[in-house]
DNA sequence: TGAAATGTTGGGGCG
DNA sequence: ACGCCCCAACATTTC
């Protein structure tokens, strides 16, 4: 038997439109899927809670799809490479990139350590449409803001992502010895069952995947443009995740969406859902060009403002969706049941996190790091700095969301407060966005009795945003 | 991918 | 008939 191809699995966990996969079939060597859990690297943040419930399920599936022959291994990746090469012989090692600055500097290194051993080594682009080191602008430094680095950093310049291309038709194994390690030795299922709310909300995997696009683009994507703004409404493409795990590819996403689109005269809608991959783009643009940005503000005025960074009972109350604003507290809960969070009220949480709260952004940023399914370093820091202001192409400081305003002008019927704020089932539409202005007679007709069943706003509003506004001021002459 | 304050305009009620 | 005031509706500015 012919020296085999070893093809690493990171966060590329599909088959269709995975140029690594496809390249090492091709070349007709027996291959070996490998997937290799890297939790003991140092350096680098753990795998967060709810991600690694989907990272489990996500394997499972991968595995049942590569008839049971991924080949489960955790520790150092340069450790468990340099072992099974010598174990298997294989003359090749091919993988898709990944884009955290800490991942790309030790692909460098592994790639130096195989090739030095005369080990055939090649990687390729399975996560973004474009890669970031071709959308510069004309003097060759990176964009810094969204709409130039889109339209002509993207768009203009490198025109439309390349076709998706399909699964290999055949895959062929190598003989390979027992293998110790399980996908259940990894231990990424959380001990104690918390993760309820999310076996129903989803399936990860190529094919959940596969399914949860063809829905969007069935029922989501006509009025896409308005509808996604409204957190009850189906309009969103709940793709997050399955992106962030390579279960789908973006090119397919691209392409798909662009093609119905425009069979069903959608272009609008089509554009704008094309924006937000764009925005996924901008985040790994921004990691890979300045990858100081997941822990350091951007904009380094911010570095002397006067957020709270430590433990408080503000910051518990906004974890645990008790602010006493409903659809900040749906928002809340939402991300702890179901372990995501509808884009428009992520901003509003975030918003009043930072500025209603005075809260640092890194609080939040762990606090979704470890609950959303779709944790994702690129577009978790980049997105906090938006929100906080402090970022490259950043919401201007003063832009603080009213919760109740956001609540009226999104939710105004109350149907996305209602499913996770029952206790706040029985308001009527009218009272549910800010319950304690109601009067006495409607919140006994509604079962709430304020400070008790559900909480008195954490803070006031209106005085809030004096309290913020004043501290950016502070800022600025210091 | 805001909100609130401030400014402007124009229609209608009314003396 | 006319000017005056009120205020909603919209536009602009400011934070």
């Amino acid at each position: 038997m012919s020296s085999p191809i070893i093809v690493w699995f990171r966060q590329d966990l599909r088959l269709k439109d995975n140029p690594a996969l496809l390249r090492a079939c091709e070349d007709g060597a027996p291959i070996i899927p490998l997937y290799i859990l890297e939790d003991e690297d140092a350096d680098k943040r753990k795998i967060g809670g709810a991600a690694r419930w989907w990272l489990h399920h996500s394997l499972q599936s991968l595995n049942t799809s590569l008839d049971d022959h991924l080949y489960f291994q955790s520790g150092a990746a340069a450790d468990v490479l340099d072992k099974l090469v010598k174990q298997t012989n294989a003359k090749a090692v091919f993988w898709n990139r990944c884009y955290e600055p800490w991942r790309i500097n030790r692909d460098k290194q592994i790639k130096q350590t195989l090739q030095d051993n005369d080990i055939d080594v090649q990687s390729f682009n399975a996560s973004l449409l474009w890669e970031p080191w071709t959308n510069l602008k004309k003097d060759k430094t990176p964009y810094r803001v969204f709409t130039p680095f889109y339209k002509k950093g993207c768009l203009e310049q490198n025109g439309a992502p390349p076709e998706a291309e399909s699964a290999p038709s055949k895959i062929q194994y190598a003989d390979m010895p027992k293998n110790n390690a399980t996908l259940d030795g990894l231990s990424l299922m959380p001990s104690i069952k918390w993760y309820g709310g999310m076996e129903s909300e989803w399936t990860p995997g190529e094919d959940g995947a596969q399914k949860r696009l063809d829905a969007f683009l069935d029922a989501g994507l006509d009025d896409y443009k308005e509808g996604r703004n409204h957190p009850a409404k189906e309009n969103v493409s709940r793709l997050s995740p399955h992106l962030h795990w390579g279960e789908i590819s973006p090119r397919e996403v691209w392409h798909r969406s662009a093609q119905i689109a425009h069979s069903e005269g959608l272009e609008n809608d089509g554009q704008t859902f094309a924006s937000e991959l764009g925005w996924r783009e901008f985040s790994y643009h921004l990691l890979y060009h300045f990858p100081t940005i997941t822990w350091e503000n951007m904009n380094q005025r911010f570095n002397n403002f006067g957020w709270n960074a430590q433990e408080s009972d503000d910051l518990a109350a906004w974890r645990n969706g008790q602010t006493g604003y409903p659809l900040v507290d749906a928002g809340m809960r939402e991300l702890y049941e179901t372990g995501y969070m509808h884009n428009r009220v992520r901003m509003i949480v975030g918003s009043f996190l930072v500025k209603n709260l005075l809260t640092h952004w890194h609080r939040g940023e762990e606090w979704f790091w470890d609950t959303l399914v779709d944790a994702d370093e690129a577009s978790n820091s980049a997105s906090w700095q938006w929100i906080a202001g402090c970022g490259m192409d950043a919401a201007p400081y003063f832009r603080i969301f009213n919760p109740i305003l956001q609540s009226e002008k999104f939710d105004k019927k109350g149907d996305y407060i209602r499913r996770f704020v029952p206790e706040l089932k029985k308001m009527p539409d009218k009272h549910i966005h800010a319950p304690w202005n109601a009067p006495d007679n409607v919140l006994e007709y509604a079962g709430v009795t304020l400070g008790e069943t559900y909480p008195k706003p954490i803070v006031d509003h209106s005085k809030a945003r004096e309290r913020a506004l004043e501290m950016y001021q502070q800022s600025k002459s210091a």
